[in-house]
DNA sequence: GCTATATTGTTTTCATGTGCACAAAAAACT
DNA sequence: AGTTTTTTGTGCACATGAAAACAATATAGC
């Protein structure tokens, strides 16, 4: 690899000018990657899926222009993102779709799996047991888990609800790397911290409580009565603009 | 605006002493209010979820810089954000947190109520339906829709689910605000337009595809696989950071 | 009542994010 | 092979967002 490296320099400063500095600059002399805004971040799953929906159309190629068309964003923020991970795309041709697609897969680390469980089978806990969509992309529910006794043994998609005593040993033993969170809001601080204790690496919360974990555990949530609120201020806010 | 600066001055000084001065500002001249952006809006649902439990503690007054602690967010931008909406605090006092509860949620429309449908009886259709605390807050269900002929006059929460075809007689009937959407994505586009047809005000989108909608509709998506790819990105760009 | 203290509202500064414009480079055309 | 066209990568300017600093003003203590 450090070999390589060095040949691209050469080409780089004698050869081949003009290919991206930035890149070359950084793996030869290992300095870190300039952190990625969560606002990029943010931005690659809709890319992806696009970039999905196009490849399934055979398309093979495209421009960032005509992407912008599509996603209604400007060809610039495109280019930018794209080119936050390296040279994706080439001059006088475009992206290609496939390539694309599956580097931002693998930027988003979706060519790995990811083992789950899920803790609370209420109707949330079950409506995502029952998504195939995640399965799809790698993220397989190992587990479920409830505190109600009358559902342990209860079988959601084929997988059986463990009473919670067994969530320490459960995770230990299938090396699990995300914890579901669809529990009411009081339970989810001490579950959150039995789950770190057994070194999860990441919580997907959708309780109504900010979750405090330690630095290295990730923390998604999903709050959605603030994202009715947002709607409904949207609501109000254009009715008192009409007036 | 010389004069008027004086003219305003005299009122807040001997008759309406501490009545917001930018209100009476932007009255007086007619001044369109500038727009709050979206990063504002989306905060504020944390900071009435805070407060709703200052004031069920008996808290009665707070400091910014209070706030910002148990909050872990700047002082300055709770100041900010709060004085976009006016002067809701006082000097040398604080903010009092049942005004401040009240005047947020008032903000983000929950002092009314909204009717929603839902559609889409699936899992998480039944799991939004169920879930009481939208209830609480203004948000309240309706009609329920499926396309599976037989959920059709099945009860959800004393709900009963109607077909899709009485989709635009019961929306008209019933002056429903808020179309939730819990279709998979196929779907999603054709309700969309029709709910748009029907004059709805906004959709809750859960389905994972872009609804495109007349200006004036809201539209609020809630795309949880890209949460979770997001969740799944920086799980693998802790592991490279340690190395 | 006067002074010291607390704390907001606002201005200023700094950082981040986005759009535009152009140079570089590949492809397409002749 | 040379020229034109296409389209990326990138520097730059502008807009937006956040933090810090400060001025205004209310409270609290004496």
């Amino acid at each position: 690899m450090g070999f390589w490296i060095v040949v691209f320099k050469f080409f780089d400063i004698y050869l081949t000018k003009g290919y991206n500095r930035n890149i070359i600059w950084q793996e030869a002399l290992n300095v870190e990657e300039k952190e990625i805004s969560q606002a990029v971040i943010g931005r690659l799953p809709r890319y992806l899926r696009y970039l999905g929906e196009l490849k399934d159309e055979g398309v093979e190629r495209i421009s960032s222009q005509e992407l912008s068309r599509i996603m209604n964003v400007t060809a610039s923020q495109i280019r930018q993102d794209f080119n936050h991970f390296g040279g994706f795309g080439q001059q006088g041709y475009g992206y290609n779709v496939e390539y694309l697609y599956t580097e931002i897969g693998k930027i988003l680390g979706i060519d790995q799996t990811h083992k789950l469980i899920i803790v609370g089978v209420g109707h949330l806990g079950q409506a995502l047991a029952n998504y195939m969509n995640f399965e799809r992309r790698g993220f397989l529910v190992r587990g479920l888990f409830d505190q109600n006794p009358e559902l342990t043994g209860t079988l959601v998609r084929g997988i059986p609800v463990r009473p919670m005593e067994e969530l320490e040993s459960f995770i230990g033993e299938n090396d699990i790397d995300i914890g579901v969170l669809t529990i009411p809001k009081e339970g989810a601080v001490p579950v959150s911290k039995r789950l770190v204790d057994c070194g999860i690496k990441a919580i997907w919360n959708f309780a109504h409580v900010d979750l405090e974990v330690p630095d290295g555990v990730q923390v998604e949530n999903v709050h959605l009565s603030d994202s009715l609120m947002k709607l409904s201020y949207n609501i109000t806010r254009f009715e008192k603009e009409q007036g």
